[in-house]
DNA sequence: GTCTATATGCAGATAGAC
DNA sequence: GTCTATCTGCATATAGAC
C-alpha cells in the first residue's frame, strides 16, 4: 500500500475513534490521548492530521436528517410524524447532546445553529406558506428542540415513560404550531 | 476584626467573583485563577474554601423563580403570562446557559434537573389537575424550555425579533398544553 | 511521508510554610 | 487565614526517527 493509503486509513481510524468517544462522553470529557489510544496512534498525530481537538470535533459531529419519511405525510398529521422521526433517528441524540454541551465554544455553537436550522427549522419551513411561515416554523422547531432538551439534556424520565402518548400529544402541539392561525 | 470575620468576607468576595464570571463565561471558560484574581486572593485559597471548582459553581449557580406574578393570573391566560415571566426574569438566562453547557458533569446535570423541575415544571403542575396533569405539566415545561433553548443556546435571532408576537403566540401553545384535552 | 518522543504552557488541586 | 511551591494531567508544538 502507498504512503497515502496508509495515511488515509489512519486518518479514518482517528475519525472513527473520535466520533465514538465524542458521542459517548462529549467534548470536554474526551482527551485527545484517549482518541489516539483507541485509534492505535500517538496523540501528536491526531493534532497533526486535524489541527486541533476542536477541528476534529467539528469534523465528526455532523448531522443530516433523513426527511424521506416526511415527504408523503399529509400535512394534517405532519406534526406527529415529525416528532416520531426526530425521536427515532439514531444519531441525533449523541450529536445533539455533544453540540449543546460544547456550545460554550464559539465554533461549536455555530455548528449547533446550523444543525438546528437544517434538521428542525428547514423541514418544517418547507411545508409552510404564508406571511408568518418563518415564525411558525421557528416556533415549532423550538418546541421540538425543547422536547429533545427535556428528554436528553435535562433527563426528564417521567416524560419518556409512555413514548406512544408523548408522540401523540406533543405531536399535536407541533401540528398546532405549523397550522395557520384562525 | 476576628479571623472568622475576615474569612467570611473573603469567602463572600470569592463567591461574588465566581458568580459574575460563571454567568459571563460559563464553567469551562472560567479558570479558578481568574476568580481568585478578581476576588484579590490566591487561587489555592478558592479551592481551600470551596473544595473544588465544581463545588463553587454549584454553590453559586442557583435559581429560584419568583412566581408571585403568576398567582392571580386567570387560568385562561396563564400560558402567555408564564412565557412572559420566564423571558423577563433577569437571572434565568445566565444560570440556565451555564447549567446547560456544564451538564456534561454529572452533578451539574443534576442541578439543571432540579432547576428545571422547580422553575418550570412545578409552577405549571400547581395549576393543573386530573389524571394526566403531570404529563401535561412536563410537556408544557418542555415547550417553554425549548423556547429558552432556541433563544439562548441556539441563538435563533429571527425568533427574538418580535418579542410581543412571540410571547402571544408561543404563550398560546403553552396554554394549549396546560388545558385539559377535549 | 508517517509517525513517535518529547517539550511547553496552562489547568485544577494539594502540602505545608508563614 | 493566607500564600508559595509543587504535583498531575491536559492540549498542543516541535524535532527528528524510521
Amino acid at each position: 500500500m502507498s504512503e497515502r493509503g496508509s495515511g488515509t486509513a489512519t486518518r479514518e481510524a482517528i475519525r472513527a475513534a473520535a466520533a465514538r468517544l465524542f458521542l459517548e462522553r462529549g467534548y470536554a470529557r474526551t482527551p485527545v490521548r484517549d482518541i489516539a489510544g483507541e485509534a492505535g496512534v500517538n496523540a501528536a498525530l491526531v493534532i497533526r492530521y486535524f489541527g486541533s481537538k476542536e477541528e476534529l470535533f467539528l469534523e465528526t459531529m455532523r448531522l443530516t436528517i433523513d426527511d424521506e419519511p416526511l415527504l408523503d405525510v399529509p400535512i394534517a398529521s405532519f406534526g406527529r410524524r415529525f416528532v416520531e422521526v426526530v425521536l427515532s433517528t439514531d444519531d441525533i441524540r449523541g450529536v445533539y447532546l455533544a453540540l449543546v454541551r460544547g456550545s460554550g465554544e464559539r465554533r461549536i455553537a455555530e455548528r449547533l445553529r446550523e444543525v438546528h436550522e437544517q434538521a428542525l427549522v428547514a423541514p418544517l419551513r418547507a411545508r409552510l406558506s404564508g406571511a408568518d411561515a418563518d415564525l411558525r416554523a421557528r416556533m415549532a422547531a423550538a418546541a421540538v428542540g425543547g422536547l429533545l432538551y427535556s428528554l436528553w439534556v435535562v433527563g426528564d424520565e417521567s416524560l419518556a415513560d409512555d413514548r406512544e402518548e408523548l408522540v401523540a400529544r406533543y405531536g399535536a402541539i407541533v401540528q398546532q404550531l405549523v397550522s395557520p392561525q384562525p
